[in-house]
RNA sequence: CGAGGUGUAGCGCAGUUUGGUAGCGCACAUGGUUUGGGACCAUGGGGCCGGAGGUUCGAAUCCUCUCACCUCGACCA
């Protein structure tokens, strides 16, 4: 894009000069959201709630192919019940809401808003088990949850947020450790196939694991500061809620045994990453897959004799396909259009004007590259559906690129910071397993573990010193600085 | 919760130092000319200057106290 455009998007701020600003303009300017009367809690507008539609419809689908049925859980969790766990009550505590009147009565026991919901779930979840016959429980359900959060940001971190929270139950770890991963799994591919967000997997250490799990798993996307965002997690519970909720049932011995339990989680989060991916000095960029628009026909002179008969006529046949607009206002020239929907990220803009009619043709120009091409109107939505398919895949080629170009190696600790200023992102490097070292590098460097890559990805870097003990290390973990 | 910053029309800002009729750009409305990368002319509507106290003949401006929001840190999806 040349200088002269760029001038033209006065509304936001390029991301070189200030990230942060280019993230609120973004997201303002093209009326994602708003802010709400309550700190931390933000209005969802319904552009911003097209696209989480269009996340929800994706993973939904996926999880139901995978055996899960969706369910719903009081808002409202008592006390008594949040604190049945002890490390799960001290990880959320400090984070939630209560209520503590109904109407201008006190209650007796007052009750939280949920955080997350493993404690009521759990606690009926023991009314209703009975035998191993009944397992597993493959449950999910889309709800939001509030956490009170002392710093907020839209999408990234809200004091309300919209997810799904997927809880299961099984009659052996083996098959809760399997639930896990294969979600997780569930949710790579939906972020890369759809979302078009190479993420790294793997698991998370002991001090940045869920509340009350035994082992917590997660997906890492690297953003165009070189931030990473935890995009999604799966934990594997192990028996720590089923006996705390007291969830028994009698296994093939006839034995009373307790069952193994998985939860995992995506939420509007994933929208401020799709964000800051894909995102450019001109605004949002949307992956087709989950553009609430994914074609803008732009009628040229449209005060034309059939100019806008045409462009809704294309319009309509398209819109059978694909998710389309027809921008037939008045009073606005054809170079605003162009701008306004290339802020909003609709992948691909279609201008028919009366030179294109006398041809039988159209003009598609892209959002990803910003490439024009002139085309035939004969087989036009076959020629759409392969554009749509070119950006989505090359969306993620892209993404995938930059996160490669800002993962560096260290091998010790003048390495690490040397490699973090140089080129932010993420940092390579062996970690002995200690604490005391991880604490270390965050303190000194701002970078925690985001992730420990499994086995396949593993690698061992340096002759498997620790970066910042030097002792013999088993384990490559991945470093950034994170949402 | 620590450190900075900002609150004036829907949005972006000037005006505050030195108190004296509340302004500019964009947006909006109406009419007309335009329309292949943010068109132009004319006319018009819109404000307890975040809130509460105080000083003063007079406060957006000075003083005190508050509230909200943004950014950066510490903590989390």
């Amino acid at each position: 894009m040349g200088k002269k455009d760029k001038n033209q998007v006065k509304e936001i701020t390029p991301m070189d000069v200030d990230f942060p600003q280019w993230y609120t303009d973004v997201i303002s300017k093209t009326e994602l959201c708003d802010y709400s009367p309550v700190k931390g809690f933000m209005v969802i507008r319904p552009y911003g709630y097209g696209i989480w539609e269009l996340i929800q419809k994706h993973f939904d689908k996926r999880f139901k192919e995978t055996g899960h049925e969706n369910m719903y859980f009081p808002l409202l969790i008592p006390e008594s019940l949040l604190t049945k766990e002890a490390e799960h009550v001290e990880g959320f505590a400090p984070e939630v809401a209560w209520v503590t009147h109904g109407g201008e009565k006190e209650l007796a026991e007052r009750l939280c808003v949920r955080p997350t919901s493993e404690t009521i779930i759990c606690s009926m979840y023991s009314k209703w088990l009975n035998s191993y016959r009944q397992l597993p429980f493959l449950y999910n359900q889309w709800c939001s949850v509030v956490r009170w959060e002392k710093t907020t940001r839209p999408f990234l971190r809200t004091s309300e947020f919209l997810w799904q929270e997927g809880h299961t139950i099984h009659e052996t770890a083996e098959e809760a450790q399997e639930e896990t991963m294969k979600m997780l799994g569930v949710y790579k591919e939906v972020a890369e196939n759809m979302l078009a967000l190479p993420v790294m997997v793997g698991q998370k250490s002991e001090k940045e694991k869920f509340a009350g799990a035994d082992a917590t798993y997660t997906m890492e996307a690297l953003m165009h500061d070189g931030q990473a965002l935890q995009s999604g997690t799966s934990h594997n519970l192990g028996q720590h809620f089923t006996k705390a909720f007291d969830i028994t049932f009698l296994d093939r011995n006839n034995e009373q045994a307790y069952p193994f339990h998985a939860s995992w989680g995506v939420s509007t989060r994933l929208i401020g990453g799709i964000i800051m991916v894909h995102g450019d000095d001109s605004g949002l960029v949307l992956p087709p897959e989950i553009a609430p628009i994914q074609l803008v026909v732009i009628p040229v002179a449209q005060h034309k004799e059939g100019v806008l008969d045409k462009a809704w006529e294309i319009g309509k046949a398209l819109g059978k396909a694909f998710r389309i607009k027809v921008d037939d206002q008045d009073g606005y020239s054809p170079g605003w259009k162009f701008n306004q929907w290339e802020m909003k990220g609709v992948p691909i803009r279609l201008e028919i004007g009366p030179r294109d009619i006398e041809n039988n043709q159209c003009v598609l120009a892209r959002r990803d590259t910003g490439e024009k091409v002139s085309v035939s109107l004969d087989g036009l939505e076959e020629t759409v559906k392969a554009l749509l398919a070119e950006i989505q895949q090359n969306l993620f080629d892209k993404a995938q690129k930059m996160r490669e170009e800002k993962t560096s190696v260290a091998a010790d600790m003048d390495q690490f910071k040397t490699v973090l200023k140089e080129n932010p992102g993420f940092v390579k490097a062996m970690w002995c397993g200690d604490r005391a070292c991880e604490d270390k590098v965050r303190e000194e460097t701002g970078a925690s573990i985001r992730c420990i890559p499994f086995e396949e990805e593993q690698e061992t870097l340096f002759e498997g010193k620790c970066v910042c003990c030097g002792k013999p290390a088993e384990k490559m973990a991945y470093f950034a600085r994170a949402y």
